[in-house]
DNA sequence: CTCCTATTACTACGCTTGTAGTTGTACTGT
DNA sequence: ACAGTACAACTACAAGCGTAGTAATAGGAG
């Protein structure tokens, strides 16, 4: 299942709020996005229509005359799909060096590099 | 600047071989792609045209008729920019995730832990 | 019961992407 | 000098995407 950035951002919203509507969704993403983008509320419903046509949320009831929404596939299972792909176009495969890539740029404070190094150490 | 899928693919090979003609590309494709994809050579000049419209390589010379590209922009410039979006829809901006998400699913030799843990420790 | 409003369902439209064909032309071998 | 080839430049086109308008309608307010 592909699906396009907006697409993920609206699953993404799905993810932490459903089960949800869709002039819900619209209403956080107009919050949460105060900054420029403004998009119209049969905007935010197109894309749902099409989640719910690529079988990625489906319907789980209605809410008044509203239909309530939840997502069918898990967030790792579509990072798991889109991961791969990504990578090998930035990094051909070299998982090393994605990894350092994100150490090196990324704000990590002393609890996550603990964390991870942790994690590291299992692994070993 | 916004890259499409293909468009990167091709920036990654141009990353690999360049200075490069379109033809060099479209044999390289062709070669390492061996599975099912093929495209045409007008294909991959579409998208190298593309690239030089929207100034991510331009042309040093010419080879024969044919004319060499070499990359504008780095590698490093082109992930800083995809990354950070990618990284929200996934992981909401939360890098440490996405960094313990790499170092579980992907496969790292011993060599790659002894580095990373030695960038952690760097970093801490 | 009737009208207003929120919501759905349908339709539209311009842009980007992946894909490739066509046409013109410069080189190359004979 | 000429034909064949390789390449550039232009054009095309269908699918997908972001965005939104319009028409129909169900629920709630009076």
């Amino acid at each position: 299942m592909k699906l396009s950035d907006f697409e993920m951002d609206i699953m993404q919203l799905l993810w932490q709020e459903e089960p949800c509507t869709a002039s819900q969704l619209h209403k956080v993403l107009l919050a949460d996005k105060q900054k420029d983008k403004k998009v119209a509320y049969t905007t935010v419903k197109t894309i749902v229509d099409r989640l719910e046509h690529k079988g990625a949320i489906e319907r789980c009831g209605h809410e008044g005359r509203a239909i309530v929404f939840r997502t069918i596939v898990t967030q790792d299972t579509l990072s798991e799909q889109a991961m791969p792909s990504f990578m090998q176009r930035f990094f051909k495969g070299n998982s090393r060096s994605l990894i350092a890539h994100f150490i090196k740029e990324e704000k990590l404070n002393d609890e996550d590099i603990e964390y991870l190094q942790t994690l590291l150490k299992i692994k070993s």
